[in-house]
DNA sequence: AAGGTGGTCAACCGCACGATA
DNA sequence: ATATCGTGCGGTTGACCACCT
């Protein structure tokens, strides 16, 4: 048996608010306060309308100081960041912009920022991108994430690979200083040690030593063999850590993971960023930045 | 001019979660 | 411990519009 609605659902009304129910809602709002019961207020009012719609109308255009469309590169820029280490998580993205609603920002996301960052990344000097991440060699390339179009829309993490790689362009440090620095290597490395976390830290920093035992540092994604590495858990912890991606390869096949992932947990999220023949490690800068 | 296509955005839906009985 | 309920959230839908063919 399913949920029971949460209204009659024959009798509420459904679609655009007209400006009588606007100013209705309002001005009881403003008046008496939402009492803590939305289900209760439309009732109240006398609106033919579920509780979630009168909600979400007040929340997201009636109640005062909401701010629509004209988002500043301010905005662009903390939109990105947040996106890309935590993902669509509107709610708590909204709580960073003032003025913003979850919805907003959500819309301003999938309709233009998305395409616009990605357009720009297209037109960006790629010479520090390794070759088979080049967008013109995609197609040879095809278990890059990227590489398909129907995937990358599907695919946040994807696009938080694309995003990473055009914020690790080489001529503007400014963005170099946000974004980590791209680590390539080589596949044939990872799977003969591919429970040293040593390993993974030499190479996420070569010319440091001194970072070797500090913090969780990487991630990396290889076709057929993924993991994940925090070097100050307890060995059992990482190895539970790699049951839970060897588990994931095995119900996703070649396919790639999004933040999200289940059982893996928010520490992790959105270090894994590809998954391809080649392999990505993300810098101490990086995990700061969403843990 | 008419139909098709794609972009935008308000609104809805269903699910998860926490509070409470 | 369990059921119920209200709320909050993210994903999706659909109406509307502008532009293209």
């Amino acid at each position: 048996m399913g949920r029971a609605p949460c209204c009659d659902k024959a009798n509420v009304k459904k679609g655009p608010w007209s400006p009588e129910e606007d100013a209705e809602l309002k001005a009881y709002i403003e008046k008496h306060g939402t009492s803590g019961n939305w289900i209760a207020l439309p009732h109240k009012i006398g609106l033919k309308r579920c509780g979630k719609s009168c909600r979400l109308r007040w929340l997201n255009y009636l109640r005062p100081n909401i701010k629509h469309g004209g988002f500043s590169e301010e905005e662009d820029q903390i939109i990105l960041g947040l996106y890309i280490s935590i993902g669509s998580r509107w709610s708590i993205i909204a709580a960073q912009l003032p003025g913003r609603t979850d919805n907003d920002i959500k819309n301003y996301w999938n309709t233009k920022l998305k395409k616009k960052l990605l357009g720009d990344y297209k037109q960006i000097n790629r010479s520090k991108i390794p070759p088979q991440y080049s967008p013109t060699n995609y197609q040879e390339h095809s278990n890059f994430p990227g590489a398909h179009s129907e995937i990358l829309t599907r695919a946040s993490a994807a696009e938080a690979m694309q995003l990473h790689m055009y914020y690790n362009n080489e001529d503007d440090k400014s963005r170099a200083m946000v974004w980590p620095v791209y680590h390539h290597v080589e596949e044939s490395q990872l799977t003969n040690s591919i429970t040293s976390a040593k390993f993974v830290q030499q190479h996420a920093y070569p010319n440091d030593t001194a970072s070797e035992s500090s913090g969780p540092v990487s991630v990396v994604v290889t076709s057929g063999s993924t993991m994940g590495f925090n070097p100050m858990q307890e060995e059992k912890d990482q190895l539970l850590e790699l049951d839970c991606f060897k588990e994931l390869i095995e119900q996703e096949g070649t396919s790639w993971w999004s933040s999200d992932v289940e059982g893996f947990g928010e520490k992790a999220a959105g270090a894994v960023l590809s998954c391809s023949a080649d392999s990505l490690l993300l810098d101490q800068e990086y995990m700061n930045l969403m843990l």
